[in-house]
DNA sequence: ACAACGAATGTAACAGCGCTATATTGACGG
DNA sequence: CCGTCAATATAGCGCTGTTACATTCGTTGT
């Protein structure tokens, strides 16, 4: 294996194993075998590997989506793709936790771009078969927000598990915002 | 001031500004003018430092809470601290980014544990009043993951601004939950 | 009054971190 | 066979968290 993937996959397994805090590039070289200098001339700086190891992160996620078989009702789809996204944070709590972590600094990962792109698809593909509330990029919003909060509880809480009827009610509320009419108004208080 | 409380201070005022990557032990003593032993003889650690800080940005937020005038109505008064919960994380993002960041570590935080039991209070005041579809530890969970779902739409799009339809299907999804009867069963799928 | 003690603070240094200036290897095209 | 350029190594800088050690200073027992 080339030494740019290898670093990678050092540096996933390391994240995998000990989380952000536990990263370094002194561990990575040490693990990969490799001085510093190699790891900075391929990736730059120590953020650049991250950068690289969480977008590794992503392609195994989307691997697993685009295996998923997609069945005649777009709707079916969608909430598949949810309740993966929360069996996909709690089997890997510190890498899901990493690459969330870099979400929020506002550092964009081409790869999350890629699953982001592949959620609106699904939600298009939906929108075809029948008129929605919200526009596609509002729908994809509130998709990942509750997915990520429903991943959040049981990473946050383990090793206690949530109650099923709090996730429940989160996908409810997906499903909701999938299902609710385009003109009808609900009360908001 | 003492020096203790200085020292918090000084941590606090550097997250709120730089977040926390630019939190340094040895910028918080250069700017409280104080030298680093002194700071591991009150806190330990650089961590216990931020936790002392996250504290104090808890306790600041429960002043929030109480301040707040309690109506005759209870779902009213957890829907207005819904509100209020996504708000303060509008407004101090690297503080309350810092807050959350050390919930998912499972770093406990004493002042964390008693917001907690605030909403928990009004929870069991509102299911003094009406029968609820769950207990309200669940219940709990569920306020909170709506809302933090509706505050990280925020953090994490800045500066561009959210749909208000997504947050307000947030929203809608935790007073779905509290209105719910408790023997209706919804379709789940 | 004063010696003794402990809390609070300062001096100076350690190891480990991200990172890089510089040198060396080694595969390829002229 | 030599030049070029990517890939790797040596060795070190400046910064970080942390700590052994020395010092100050207020409190207290006698």
């Amino acid at each position: 294996m080339d030494t740019k993937s290898k670093l990678v996959a050092v540096a996933l397994a390391l994240i995998e194993a000990e989380g952000l805090t536990g990263f370094s590039t002194r561990a990575v070289c040490e693990r990969a075998k490799v001085t510093a200098p190699t790891l900075y001339h391929h990736f730059g700086d120590a953020d650049g590997l991250v950068s690289a190891a969480v977008s590794r992160g992503y392609e195994l996620f989307l691997d697993r989506k685009k295996a998923q078989a997609q069945t005649r009702d777009p709707l079916v789809d969608v909430m598949t793709g949810w309740d993966d996204y929360v069996a996909f944070a709690r089997e890997r709590p510190r890498l899901y936790a990493a690459m969330t972590a870099r979400i929020l600094q506002g550092s964009r990962i081409a790869a999350a771009r890629e699953s982001r792109l592949h959620l609106e698809g699904k939600l298009a593909r939906l929108a075809e078969a029948r008129p929605l509330a919200m526009n596609v990029r509002a729908l994809a919003d509130l998709m990942w927000a509750t997915a990520h909060a429903g991943a959040l509880l049981y990473v946050a809480a383990a090793p206690r598990v949530p109650a099923p009827e709090t996730i429940a009610a989160l996908r409810q509320a997906a499903l909701d915002a999938l299902t609710q009419k385009p003109m009808k108004k609900r009360g908001l208080s």
